[in-house]
RNA sequence: GGCGCUGUACCCAAGUGGUAAGGGAGUAGUCUGCAAAACUAUCAUUCACCGGUUCAAAUCCGGUCGGCGCCUCCA
Protein backbone atom coordinates (compact mmCIF):
# COMPACT_ATOMS: atom_id res chain seq x y z
CA UNK A 1 0.00 0.00 0.00
CA UNK A 2 1.35 3.15 -0.96
CA UNK A 3 1.42 6.41 1.64
CA UNK A 4 1.88 9.73 0.99
CA UNK A 5 1.71 12.53 2.43
CA UNK A 6 -0.39 15.46 1.29
CA UNK A 7 0.11 19.29 1.83
CA UNK A 8 -3.72 19.50 2.38
CA UNK A 9 -4.20 18.11 6.06
CA UNK A 10 -0.76 18.09 6.84
CA UNK A 11 -1.12 14.04 7.04
CA UNK A 12 -0.05 10.89 5.26
CA UNK A 13 -2.76 8.79 3.98
CA UNK A 14 -3.22 5.86 1.37
CA UNK A 15 -2.56 7.15 -2.28
CA UNK A 16 -5.83 6.27 -4.46
CA UNK A 17 -6.09 7.64 -8.10
CA UNK A 18 -8.74 9.20 -9.18
CA UNK A 19 -8.89 6.34 -12.01
CA UNK A 20 -7.83 3.20 -11.71
CA UNK A 21 -4.26 2.49 -12.91
CA UNK A 22 -3.68 5.79 -13.98
CA UNK A 23 -1.74 8.76 -12.27
CA UNK A 24 -1.46 12.55 -13.45
CA UNK A 25 1.08 14.60 -11.68
CA UNK A 26 1.98 18.18 -12.05
CA UNK A 27 5.06 19.45 -11.07
CA UNK A 28 6.52 23.47 -10.98
CA UNK A 29 9.23 23.20 -13.38
CA UNK A 30 12.27 25.61 -13.58
CA UNK A 31 12.87 29.12 -14.39
CA UNK A 32 15.02 29.23 -17.39
CA UNK A 33 16.99 32.11 -16.79
CA UNK A 34 19.93 31.13 -15.25
CA UNK A 35 21.33 27.48 -14.11
CA UNK A 36 19.66 25.41 -11.69
CA UNK A 37 21.51 25.08 -8.57
CA UNK A 38 21.37 21.76 -6.55
CA UNK A 39 19.15 22.74 -4.34
CA UNK A 40 16.63 23.48 -7.21
CA UNK A 41 17.46 19.95 -8.90
CA UNK A 42 16.92 18.31 -5.21
CA UNK A 43 13.28 19.02 -5.43
CA UNK A 44 13.28 17.36 -9.25
CA UNK A 45 15.01 14.26 -7.73
CA UNK A 46 12.20 14.05 -4.94
CA UNK A 47 9.71 14.36 -8.31
CA UNK A 48 11.72 11.81 -9.52
CA UNK A 49 11.72 9.27 -6.75
CA UNK A 50 7.76 9.88 -6.39
CA UNK A 51 7.20 9.09 -10.42
CA UNK A 52 9.06 6.01 -9.82
CA UNK A 53 7.38 4.69 -6.91
CA UNK A 54 4.41 5.70 -8.50
CA UNK A 55 5.41 3.77 -11.48
CA UNK A 56 6.88 0.15 -9.49
CA UNK A 57 3.05 0.46 -8.13
CA UNK A 58 2.16 -0.18 -11.17
CA UNK A 59 0.19 3.09 -11.95
CA UNK A 60 0.47 4.74 -15.70
CA UNK A 61 1.39 7.83 -15.10
CA UNK A 62 1.04 11.41 -17.02
CA UNK A 63 3.60 13.56 -15.66
CA UNK A 64 3.85 16.84 -17.07
CA UNK A 65 6.34 19.89 -16.38
CA UNK A 66 6.39 23.66 -16.99
CA UNK A 67 9.30 25.71 -18.31
CA UNK A 68 9.03 29.35 -17.24
CA UNK A 69 10.24 31.23 -19.38
CA UNK A 70 8.06 34.64 -19.14
CA UNK A 71 9.28 37.44 -17.42
CA UNK A 72 12.37 37.91 -15.33
CA UNK A 73 14.40 38.19 -18.09
CA UNK A 74 15.18 42.47 -18.02
CA UNK A 75 15.37 42.67 -14.31
CA UNK A 76 18.70 43.89 -13.86
CA UNK A 77 18.09 44.64 -10.45
CA UNK A 78 19.40 41.18 -9.64
CA UNK A 79 22.58 40.94 -8.17
CA UNK A 80 23.01 37.43 -8.71
CA UNK A 81 23.18 37.57 -12.00
CA UNK A 82 24.41 34.98 -14.11
CA UNK A 83 27.94 35.78 -16.44
CA UNK A 84 26.42 33.20 -18.35
CA UNK A 85 23.18 35.56 -19.53
CA UNK A 86 25.62 38.53 -19.29
CA UNK A 87 27.65 36.90 -22.09
CA UNK A 88 24.60 35.71 -23.98
CA UNK A 89 23.34 39.26 -24.28
CA UNK A 90 26.93 40.58 -25.46
CA UNK A 91 26.31 37.56 -28.25
CA UNK A 92 23.01 39.16 -29.23
CA UNK A 93 20.98 36.55 -28.06
CA UNK A 94 17.71 37.47 -27.54
CA UNK A 95 15.41 36.46 -24.05
CA UNK A 96 14.28 33.13 -25.85
CA UNK A 97 17.49 32.14 -26.76
CA UNK A 98 18.65 32.72 -23.32
CA UNK A 99 15.49 30.69 -22.43
CA UNK A 100 16.05 28.07 -24.58
CA UNK A 101 20.04 27.78 -23.40
CA UNK A 102 18.99 27.04 -19.46
CA UNK A 103 15.97 24.89 -20.86
CA UNK A 104 18.98 23.13 -22.36
CA UNK A 105 21.19 23.47 -19.57
CA UNK A 106 18.86 22.06 -16.97
CA UNK A 107 17.88 18.83 -18.76
CA UNK A 108 21.34 18.25 -19.29
CA UNK A 109 21.72 18.21 -15.54
CA UNK A 110 18.66 16.22 -14.70
CA UNK A 111 20.08 13.44 -17.05
CA UNK A 112 23.26 13.37 -15.01
CA UNK A 113 20.78 12.57 -12.35
CA UNK A 114 19.51 9.70 -13.82
CA UNK A 115 15.97 11.98 -13.63
CA UNK A 116 13.16 10.94 -15.96
CA UNK A 117 11.89 13.50 -18.22
CA UNK A 118 8.15 13.92 -18.04
CA UNK A 119 6.15 12.96 -20.63
CA UNK A 120 4.48 16.47 -20.77
CA UNK A 121 6.95 19.41 -21.03
CA UNK A 122 5.62 22.54 -21.75
CA UNK A 123 6.94 26.40 -21.84
CA UNK A 124 4.56 29.11 -21.10
CA UNK A 125 5.41 31.92 -23.75
CA UNK A 126 3.80 28.72 -26.24
CA UNK A 127 0.13 29.21 -24.00
CA UNK A 128 -0.66 32.43 -23.16
CA UNK A 129 -3.98 31.85 -25.16
CA UNK A 130 -4.59 29.59 -22.45
CA UNK A 131 -3.91 32.06 -19.67
CA UNK A 132 -5.79 34.70 -21.57
CA UNK A 133 -8.74 32.24 -21.83
CA UNK A 134 -8.40 31.72 -17.62
CA UNK A 135 -8.47 35.23 -17.34
CA UNK A 136 -11.33 35.94 -19.34
CA UNK A 137 -13.40 32.93 -17.42
CA UNK A 138 -12.83 34.90 -14.01
CA UNK A 139 -13.55 38.15 -15.04
CA UNK A 140 -17.12 36.56 -16.13
CA UNK A 141 -17.69 35.27 -13.18
CA UNK A 142 -16.38 38.24 -11.24
CA UNK A 143 -13.22 37.39 -9.55
CA UNK A 144 -11.13 39.93 -10.87
CA UNK A 145 -10.70 43.70 -10.87
CA UNK A 146 -8.83 46.64 -12.79
CA UNK A 147 -6.37 48.49 -11.20
CA UNK A 148 -3.93 50.60 -12.51
CA UNK A 149 -3.35 49.07 -15.52
CA UNK A 150 -3.34 45.19 -14.51
CA UNK A 151 -5.92 42.87 -13.90
CA UNK A 152 -5.95 41.47 -10.55
CA UNK A 153 -8.01 38.34 -8.78
CA UNK A 154 -9.79 39.08 -5.96
CA UNK A 155 -8.85 36.70 -3.20
CA UNK A 156 -12.07 37.57 -1.13
CA UNK A 157 -13.84 36.82 -3.62
CA UNK A 158 -12.79 33.23 -3.45
CA UNK A 159 -14.36 31.50 0.05
CA UNK A 160 -11.58 28.89 0.86
CA UNK A 161 -9.08 31.60 0.01
CA UNK A 162 -5.21 30.06 1.36
CA UNK A 163 -6.84 26.78 2.79
CA UNK A 164 -3.74 24.58 2.31
CA UNK A 165 -1.48 26.74 3.21
CA UNK A 166 -3.52 27.55 6.83
CA UNK A 167 -3.17 31.72 5.94
CA UNK A 168 -6.12 32.15 8.49
CA UNK A 169 -3.64 31.33 11.25
CA UNK A 170 -1.23 32.87 9.94
CA UNK A 171 -0.54 36.81 11.27
CA UNK A 172 0.96 37.91 7.77
CA UNK A 173 3.55 40.68 7.73
CA UNK A 174 2.42 42.40 4.86
CA UNK A 175 4.75 44.47 3.48
CA UNK A 176 7.72 44.67 5.52
CA UNK A 177 10.64 43.50 2.93
CA UNK A 178 8.62 45.04 0.45
CA UNK A 179 6.56 47.85 -0.75
CA UNK A 180 2.78 46.78 -1.34
CA UNK A 181 1.06 47.29 -4.12
CA UNK A 182 -0.78 50.24 -3.91
CA UNK A 183 -3.35 49.53 -6.99
CA UNK A 184 -4.12 46.28 -4.76
CA UNK A 185 -7.67 46.42 -2.73
CA UNK A 186 -6.74 43.53 -0.53
CA UNK A 187 -3.02 42.54 0.56
CA UNK A 188 -3.36 39.39 -1.08
CA UNK A 189 -4.82 39.83 -3.89
CA UNK A 190 -2.76 39.38 -7.30
CA UNK A 191 -2.21 40.33 -10.59
CA UNK A 192 -3.17 38.21 -13.27
CA UNK A 193 -2.45 39.98 -16.23
CA UNK A 194 0.15 42.82 -16.25
CA UNK A 195 -0.12 45.76 -19.04
CA UNK A 196 1.29 48.11 -16.98
CA UNK A 197 5.00 46.55 -15.95
CA UNK A 198 7.24 47.01 -12.85
CA UNK A 199 9.67 46.57 -15.17
CA UNK A 200 9.93 49.39 -17.92
CA UNK A 201 11.96 47.39 -20.33
CA UNK A 202 9.77 43.90 -20.41
CA UNK A 203 11.21 41.72 -23.45
CA UNK A 204 8.14 39.69 -23.83
CA UNK A 205 5.01 40.43 -24.06
CA UNK A 206 1.64 39.80 -25.80
CA UNK A 207 -1.94 41.44 -27.06
CA UNK A 208 -4.71 40.62 -24.74
CA UNK A 209 -8.48 42.39 -24.14
CA UNK A 210 -6.81 44.03 -21.82
CA UNK A 211 -3.67 45.41 -23.98
CA UNK A 212 -0.25 44.65 -24.41
CA UNK A 213 1.36 42.84 -21.74
CA UNK A 214 1.94 39.40 -19.88
CA UNK A 215 0.89 37.44 -17.61
CA UNK A 216 0.79 37.15 -14.01
CA UNK A 217 2.99 34.37 -12.87
CA UNK A 218 0.77 32.07 -10.69
CA UNK A 219 -0.98 31.51 -14.23
CA UNK A 220 0.89 29.54 -16.08
CA UNK A 221 0.67 26.78 -13.94
CA UNK A 222 -2.94 26.66 -13.63
CA UNK A 223 -3.42 27.09 -17.40
CA UNK A 224 -0.93 24.45 -18.54
CA UNK A 225 -2.25 21.48 -16.07
CA UNK A 226 -5.53 21.99 -17.06
CA UNK A 227 -4.49 21.91 -20.71
CA UNK A 228 -2.81 18.97 -20.18
CA UNK A 229 -4.31 16.91 -17.02
CA UNK A 230 -7.85 18.34 -17.11
CA UNK A 231 -9.61 20.21 -14.41
CA UNK A 232 -9.79 17.34 -11.66
CA UNK A 233 -5.98 15.58 -10.91
CA UNK A 234 -4.30 13.80 -8.59
CA UNK A 235 -1.02 15.14 -7.46
CA UNK A 236 0.78 18.44 -8.09
CA UNK A 237 4.35 19.47 -6.69
CA UNK A 238 6.83 21.62 -6.30
CA UNK A 239 9.22 23.02 -3.41
CA UNK A 240 8.06 23.97 0.14
CA UNK A 241 8.70 27.89 -1.01
CA UNK A 242 5.39 27.25 -3.15
CA UNK A 243 3.30 27.03 -0.35
CA UNK A 244 2.24 30.17 1.08
CA UNK A 245 1.92 32.03 -2.34
CA UNK A 246 2.44 30.65 -5.57
CA UNK A 247 0.08 26.85 -4.84
CA UNK A 248 -2.46 29.08 -2.35
CA UNK A 249 -3.33 31.67 -5.69
CA UNK A 250 -3.15 29.01 -8.30
CA UNK A 251 -5.74 26.96 -6.07
CA UNK A 252 -7.87 29.85 -5.97
CA UNK A 253 -7.53 30.78 -9.72
CA UNK A 254 -8.20 27.40 -10.52
CA UNK A 255 -10.94 26.29 -8.78
CA UNK A 256 -12.65 29.99 -8.82
CA UNK A 257 -12.91 29.40 -12.62
CA UNK A 258 -14.14 25.40 -12.80
CA UNK A 259 -15.84 26.04 -10.04
CA UNK A 260 -14.87 22.36 -8.32
CA UNK A 261 -11.55 20.72 -6.54
CA UNK A 262 -8.62 20.88 -8.67
CA UNK A 263 -6.26 18.36 -7.48
CA UNK A 264 -5.80 15.66 -5.02
CA UNK A 265 -2.94 15.98 -3.29
CA UNK A 266 -0.26 18.05 -3.02
CA UNK A 267 3.52 17.02 -2.17
CA UNK A 268 6.35 19.78 -1.74
CA UNK A 269 9.96 19.07 -1.19
CA UNK A 270 12.00 20.26 1.80
CA UNK A 271 15.14 22.94 0.85
CA UNK A 272 18.59 22.12 0.57
CA UNK A 273 20.67 24.26 2.79
CA UNK A 274 23.89 25.39 3.97
CA UNK A 275 25.45 26.46 7.38
CA UNK A 276 24.20 29.89 6.66
CA UNK A 277 20.69 29.12 5.19
CA UNK A 278 18.99 27.90 2.22
CA UNK A 279 20.85 28.42 -1.36
CA UNK A 280 19.98 31.24 -3.35
CA UNK A 281 21.06 32.30 -6.25
CA UNK A 282 21.87 36.32 -4.53
CA UNK A 283 23.89 34.33 -2.34
CA UNK A 284 27.95 32.92 -1.56
CA UNK A 285 27.45 29.06 -2.24
CA UNK A 286 25.13 29.22 -5.08
CA UNK A 287 26.71 25.22 -6.88
CA UNK A 288 25.52 23.94 -9.81
CA UNK A 289 25.61 20.07 -10.72
CA UNK A 290 28.79 21.16 -13.24
CA UNK A 291 30.82 22.67 -9.81
CA UNK A 292 30.48 19.72 -8.44
CA UNK A 293 31.63 17.23 -11.47
CA UNK A 294 34.41 20.15 -12.02
CA UNK A 295 35.49 19.60 -8.17
CA UNK A 296 35.96 15.67 -9.47
CA UNK A 297 32.40 13.94 -8.24
CA UNK A 298 30.00 12.23 -9.98
CA UNK A 299 26.38 13.63 -10.97
CA UNK A 300 25.34 10.36 -8.97
CA UNK A 301 27.32 10.61 -6.07
CA UNK A 302 25.06 13.79 -6.01
CA UNK A 303 21.92 11.51 -6.01
CA UNK A 304 23.66 9.40 -3.54
CA UNK A 305 23.78 12.24 -1.13
CA UNK A 306 20.39 12.89 -1.63
CA UNK A 307 19.05 9.64 -1.18
CA UNK A 308 20.36 9.56 2.37
CA UNK A 309 17.82 12.48 3.20
CA UNK A 310 13.68 12.24 3.59
CA UNK A 311 12.07 14.74 1.08
CA UNK A 312 10.58 16.09 3.75
CA UNK A 313 13.46 17.02 5.88
CA UNK A 314 15.72 19.99 5.53
CA UNK A 315 19.36 18.53 3.75
CA UNK A 316 22.39 20.25 5.06
CA UNK A 317 24.90 20.43 2.40
CA UNK A 318 28.41 20.37 3.48
CA UNK A 319 31.88 19.11 1.07
CA UNK A 320 32.28 16.41 4.14
CA UNK A 321 28.60 14.96 3.91
CA UNK A 322 29.01 14.87 -0.50
CA UNK A 323 32.27 12.93 0.36
CA UNK A 324 30.57 10.43 2.89
CA UNK A 325 27.72 9.99 -0.29
CA UNK A 326 30.68 9.45 -2.53
CA UNK A 327 32.34 6.86 -0.51
CA UNK A 328 29.46 5.25 -0.08
CA UNK A 329 28.67 5.01 -3.31
CA UNK A 330 31.99 3.54 -4.42
CA UNK A 331 31.72 1.12 -2.03
CA UNK A 332 28.30 -0.27 -3.27
CA UNK A 333 29.53 -0.20 -6.79
CA UNK A 334 33.10 -2.27 -5.75
CA UNK A 335 30.52 -4.73 -3.91
CA UNK A 336 27.85 -5.41 -6.54
CA UNK A 337 31.12 -4.95 -9.06
CA UNK A 338 32.14 -8.56 -7.49
CA UNK A 339 29.35 -9.88 -6.88
CA UNK A 340 28.62 -9.54 -11.12
CA UNK A 341 32.07 -11.39 -11.30
CA UNK A 342 30.51 -14.13 -9.25
CA UNK A 343 27.19 -14.36 -11.02
CA UNK A 344 24.78 -13.57 -13.34
CA UNK A 345 21.47 -11.23 -12.37
CA UNK A 346 18.54 -14.47 -11.20
CA UNK A 347 15.28 -13.97 -12.01
CA UNK A 348 13.51 -11.62 -9.54
CA UNK A 349 10.45 -13.92 -9.53
CA UNK A 350 12.57 -16.80 -8.67
CA UNK A 351 14.31 -15.73 -5.78
CA UNK A 352 14.28 -17.21 -2.06
CA UNK A 353 12.27 -16.07 0.52
CA UNK A 354 15.38 -14.62 2.43
CA UNK A 355 16.39 -12.45 -0.71
CA UNK A 356 12.63 -12.17 -1.68
CA UNK A 357 12.57 -10.33 2.24
CA UNK A 358 14.65 -7.24 1.45
CA UNK A 359 12.85 -6.77 -2.08
CA UNK A 360 9.42 -6.58 0.05
CA UNK A 361 11.25 -4.53 3.22
CA UNK A 362 12.24 -1.83 0.59
CA UNK A 363 8.64 -1.63 -1.04
CA UNK A 364 7.56 -1.03 2.42
CA UNK A 365 9.60 1.87 3.01
CA UNK A 366 9.60 3.53 -0.39
CA UNK A 367 5.91 3.25 -0.11
CA UNK A 368 5.84 4.71 3.36
CA UNK A 369 6.26 8.25 1.73
CA UNK A 370 9.10 8.03 0.03
CA UNK A 371 11.05 6.55 2.41
CA UNK A 372 14.66 6.56 0.72
CA UNK A 373 17.28 6.73 3.71
CA UNK A 374 15.82 3.35 4.97
CA UNK A 375 15.56 2.18 1.20
CA UNK A 376 19.49 2.57 1.09
CA UNK A 377 19.61 0.88 4.78
CA UNK A 378 17.73 -2.48 2.87
CA UNK A 379 20.32 -2.02 0.26
CA UNK A 380 23.19 -2.28 2.37
CA UNK A 381 21.93 -4.85 4.36
CA UNK A 382 21.20 -6.83 1.38
CA UNK A 383 24.63 -6.67 -0.04
CA UNK A 384 26.27 -7.73 3.87
CA UNK A 385 23.66 -11.01 4.47
CA UNK A 386 26.53 -13.93 3.86
CA UNK A 387 22.81 -16.32 3.58
CA UNK A 388 21.95 -14.66 0.40
CA UNK A 389 23.46 -15.81 -3.20
CA UNK A 390 25.37 -13.29 -5.77
CA UNK A 391 22.49 -13.56 -8.05
CA UNK A 392 19.81 -13.37 -5.98
CA UNK A 393 21.39 -10.22 -5.00
CA UNK A 394 21.88 -8.61 -8.11
CA UNK A 395 18.24 -9.54 -8.79
CA UNK A 396 16.84 -7.30 -5.94
CA UNK A 397 19.70 -4.83 -6.23
CA UNK A 398 18.29 -4.33 -9.81
CA UNK A 399 15.25 -4.10 -8.57
CA UNK A 400 15.94 -1.57 -6.12
CA UNK A 401 17.66 0.62 -8.98
CA UNK A 402 14.40 1.07 -10.76
CA UNK A 403 14.19 3.72 -7.87
CA UNK A 404 17.51 4.32 -6.67
CA UNK A 405 18.66 5.18 -10.36
CA UNK A 406 22.50 4.75 -9.46
CA UNK A 407 23.29 2.30 -12.33
CA UNK A 408 24.65 -0.08 -9.86
CA UNK A 409 24.53 -3.25 -12.51
CA UNK A 410 26.48 -0.94 -15.12
CA UNK A 411 30.41 -1.54 -14.80
CA UNK A 412 31.92 1.78 -13.97
CA UNK A 413 35.59 1.43 -15.08
CA UNK A 414 36.49 1.22 -17.98
CA UNK A 415 39.37 -1.89 -18.22
CA UNK A 416 41.93 -1.92 -20.20
CA UNK A 417 41.92 -4.05 -23.78
CA UNK A 418 44.89 -3.01 -25.36
CA UNK A 419 47.00 -5.66 -26.19
CA UNK A 420 49.93 -3.24 -25.92
CA UNK A 421 49.56 -1.93 -22.74
CA UNK A 422 48.67 -5.19 -21.41
CA UNK A 423 51.66 -6.73 -22.61
CA UNK A 424 53.21 -3.66 -20.50
CA UNK A 425 51.27 -4.96 -17.34
CA UNK A 426 52.56 -8.81 -17.78
CA UNK A 427 56.25 -7.22 -17.99
CA UNK A 428 55.80 -5.51 -14.94
CA UNK A 429 54.47 -8.39 -13.01
CA UNK A 430 57.22 -10.50 -14.02
CA UNK A 431 59.13 -8.02 -12.89
CA UNK A 432 57.36 -8.27 -9.40
CA UNK A 433 58.03 -11.26 -9.35
CA UNK A 434 61.74 -10.81 -9.67
CA UNK A 435 61.31 -8.72 -7.23
CA UNK A 436 62.86 -6.12 -9.29
CA UNK A 437 60.46 -3.37 -7.75
CA UNK A 438 62.62 -0.61 -9.67
CA UNK A 439 61.06 -1.83 -13.02
CA UNK A 440 57.86 -2.71 -11.55
CA UNK A 441 57.58 0.88 -10.47
CA UNK A 442 58.45 2.20 -13.30
CA UNK A 443 56.48 0.48 -15.74
CA UNK A 444 53.55 1.72 -13.64
CA UNK A 445 54.28 5.29 -13.77
CA UNK A 446 54.58 4.90 -17.48
CA UNK A 447 51.24 3.58 -17.93
CA UNK A 448 49.75 6.39 -15.71
CA UNK A 449 51.18 8.63 -18.01
CA UNK A 450 48.41 6.60 -20.32
CA UNK A 451 45.81 7.22 -18.17
CA UNK A 452 45.80 3.65 -16.76
CA UNK A 453 45.89 3.10 -13.16
CA UNK A 454 47.58 -0.85 -11.92
CA UNK A 455 45.12 -2.10 -9.55
CA UNK A 456 46.12 -5.43 -7.67
CA UNK A 457 43.81 -7.98 -6.52
CA UNK A 458 44.12 -11.71 -4.60
CA UNK A 459 42.77 -12.71 -8.69
CA UNK A 460 45.54 -10.48 -10.37
CA UNK A 461 46.06 -7.10 -11.82
CA UNK A 462 43.97 -4.93 -14.38
CA UNK A 463 44.32 -1.90 -15.59
CA UNK A 464 41.64 1.08 -14.73
CA UNK A 465 41.27 4.06 -16.50
CA UNK A 466 42.23 6.82 -14.33
C1' G B 1 5.63 39.43 14.97
C1' G B 2 2.58 35.15 12.98
C1' C B 3 2.77 30.32 10.89
C1' G B 4 5.42 25.80 9.67
C1' C B 5 9.53 22.54 10.24
C1' U B 6 13.49 21.16 13.32
C1' G B 7 17.48 19.96 17.41
C1' U B 8 19.68 12.04 17.46
C1' A B 9 27.62 10.16 17.86
C1' C B 10 33.16 13.77 14.82
C1' C B 11 29.90 14.54 9.96
C1' C B 12 25.25 13.32 7.03
C1' A B 13 20.88 10.92 8.61
C1' A B 14 16.39 7.03 9.71
C1' G B 15 13.39 6.10 13.70
C1' U B 16 5.72 3.50 13.67
C1' G B 17 5.53 4.27 23.16
C1' G B 18 8.63 -1.43 23.99
C1' U B 19 14.49 -0.39 25.06
C1' A B 20 18.93 3.98 19.29
C1' A B 21 18.60 1.90 11.00
C1' G B 22 22.25 3.00 7.49
C1' G B 23 26.47 5.55 5.44
C1' G B 24 31.01 8.44 5.92
C1' A B 25 35.12 9.51 9.03
C1' G B 26 38.02 7.34 13.05
C1' U B 27 40.32 3.10 15.61
C1' A B 28 42.18 -2.13 15.65
C1' G B 29 43.22 -6.28 12.70
C1' U B 30 43.66 -9.44 7.93
C1' C B 31 45.80 -8.89 3.14
C1' U B 32 50.09 -6.32 0.88
C1' G B 33 57.29 -5.29 -2.01
C1' C B 34 55.01 -0.50 -2.55
C1' A B 35 50.39 1.85 -4.05
C1' A B 36 45.28 1.31 -4.17
C1' A B 37 41.33 -1.55 -3.01
C1' A B 38 38.94 -5.15 -0.31
C1' C B 39 37.55 -7.80 4.09
C1' U B 40 36.63 -8.36 9.56
C1' A B 41 35.85 -6.08 14.14
C1' U B 42 34.84 -1.68 16.86
C1' C B 43 32.29 3.00 17.35
C1' A B 44 25.42 6.94 21.35
C1' U B 45 23.39 3.04 28.79
C1' U B 46 21.68 7.59 25.10
C1' C B 47 18.34 11.20 21.52
C1' A B 48 19.24 20.24 23.06
C1' C B 49 17.57 21.28 28.23
C1' C B 50 13.73 21.07 32.37
C1' G B 51 9.29 19.04 34.09
C1' G B 52 4.87 15.75 33.30
C1' U B 53 1.84 11.32 31.56
C1' U B 54 3.00 5.90 31.33
C1' C B 55 4.78 -0.55 33.58
C1' A B 56 7.66 1.63 29.49
C1' A B 57 9.25 8.10 26.12
C1' A B 58 14.09 9.94 21.04
C1' U B 59 8.87 9.09 20.19
C1' C B 60 2.99 11.79 23.76
C1' C B 61 1.98 16.66 26.76
C1' G B 62 3.79 21.51 28.87
C1' G B 63 7.84 24.89 29.32
C1' U B 64 12.92 26.84 28.16
C1' C B 65 16.89 27.58 24.75
C1' G B 66 18.91 27.13 19.69
C1' G B 67 18.57 26.36 14.13
C1' C B 68 16.01 26.69 9.39
C1' G B 69 11.99 28.06 6.23
C1' C B 70 7.60 31.04 4.62
C1' C B 71 5.05 35.87 4.93
C1' U B 72 9.04 39.35 -1.69
C1' C B 73 11.03 36.34 -7.29
C1' C B 74 12.31 31.69 -5.21
C1' A B 75 13.03 24.53 -5.58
Amino acid sequence: MLKLYNTIGREITEFKPIEDGKVSIYCCGPTVYNFAHIGNLRTYFFEDILVKTLKLNGFNIKHCMNITDVGHLTDDGDDGEDKMIKASREKGMDVYDIAKFFEKAFFEDTQKLNILKPNIICQATKHIGDMIKLVKGLEEKGFTYISNGNVYFNTTKFQDYGLMAGLDKQDLNFGTSTELDEAKQNPQDFVLWFTNSKFENQAMQWNSPWGKGYPGWHLECSAMSLKYLGDHFDIHCGGVDHVNIHHTNEIAQTEAYTGKKWVNRWLHGEFLVNKTGKMSKSKDGFLTLNTLIDKGYKALDYRYFLLGAHYRSQLTFSWEALDAGKSALKGIRSRVQSLMKESEVFNINKISDKAAKYKTDFENHINDDLNTPRCLADLWDLLKDKEVSSGEKLAVIEYMDKILSLDLLVAEKELCTDPELLALLDKRNIARGNKDYKSADEIRAQLLTKGWIIKDSPTGSSLERV
